[in-house]
DNA sequence: TTGCATCTCTGCATTGAGTGCACCTATGGT
DNA sequence: ACCATAGGTGCACTCAATGCAGAGATGCAA
């Protein structure tokens, strides 16, 4: 088990680096599946035992990050009101970069502007969490939240925080080269002014 | 031009009505882009000339929708908040239904629930909208919203119905048939929902 | 009416994502 | 060593989507 699930976990990294590396050489459309699958030297029908599509590979690690927001909004601290504790729950959601290929997050953030299909992808994935999240958020303060509220109040803090960065993005549109680093930090501050209405009361 | 225009048009609705007809009947996988063509008795190839993909044929009236939001933030009496504003422009755009097959609002509902390929499509209009409507609500109101809080708000306000509209949805995923008509009349109880904490200020 | 230009419709070929199936191989347990 | 199971792989197939080029209709001018 372990030894196999060891070999398993190694062909889907070498996955996701061979995406990023082909997707920043060749373009995501002009990226196939099979060049996918050749670069980490797997068989192209395998590709889709490890991500169930082309545009999941650039989303490896969308589970445990939701899995970790969860567990942020579990073990809050008493007394901490919940639109507090969303924010740092999705604070971690969106800045949580460990354990991937440098420059990973900086191209996803580029494909997402600029490609219909990982956009729709993304979004997707980000209303999948928001809802994990509202149900744990209503479960964690069943007092003051009932789970309509704590889906209106995720959503609503989700969408502010969308469009934080979606205003960023547009805005670095005119920078031919957007600059990782940059785009990242502008994401991370999206979050802050995006939540700042919502940390008075 | 006038008479060729009314014959695309003509097309284009049989193309709708077609499509309604055939997901109602065989389900949104089990119908092809052929199918819906032949039904409209167009050549397959001519469909990709009316709607750039098979979801599209869904949304046929999205564009005309977000410009009449527009138009209501553009329009929008003196004196009135942003958020106020925000909320008619957004009951609008969640609930014209007009000049639609019946049953239609509900089969995208339906299929909005049940086939990530619509969600995804769905998900990015929605996106593309809520930018349009702030870029003219900080448009309209230039003292008190720049662009960045402008965007920030309408994610925000976008999010909260989005989130109900979820709730709604999931509720129903018991009744294995959903009331078209309560589903409707619950997508815009939503936004009253949804939208109550922000009518308080 | 005739001719010319433009635009739409259409079929054909092609690409590429995604799936079902069947076979093979290797791993793990007995 | 043997067997059962599960992952890897090739093959054939479906279907969405695009590019291309030809056919046909329409509008305009002479």
């Amino acid at each position: 088990m372990s030894l196999i699930d060891r070999r398993r976990a190694r062909t889907r990294r070498a996955l996701v680096e061979a995406a990023t590396e082909l997707f920043e050489r060749k373009g995501y459309e002009g990226t196939t599946v099979a060049d996918i699958a050749a670069a980490a030297e797997i068989g192209t029908r395998t590709f889709f035992s490890y991500f169930a599509s082309k545009e999941d590979v650039l989303f490896p690690d969308a589970d445990a990050r939701v899995r970790a927001a969860v567990e942020i909004v579990k073990n809050h601290k008493a007394g901490e009101a919940p639109a507090q504790l969303l924010m740092r729950a999705m604070k971690y959601l969106a800045s949580a970069d460990n354990d991937l290929p440098g420059g990973f997050a900086a191209l996803r953030l580029r494909l997402f502007r600029d490609v219909p299909a990982v956009r729709g992808r993304a979004l997707q994935l980000l209303c999948e969490a928001m809802l994990e999240i509202a149900k744990h958020l209503a479960a964690a303060f069943p007092e003051q939240l009932d789970e309509a509220s704590a889906v209106a109040l995720s959503g609503a803090v989700t969408g502010a925080v969308l469009g934080a960065l979606y205003h960023l993005l547009e805005k670095s549109d005119q920078a031919l080269d957007p600059d990782p680093v940059a785009l990242c930090d502008a994401g991370r501050q999206a979050i802050q002014v995006a939540l700042a209405p919502w940390l008075r009361p």
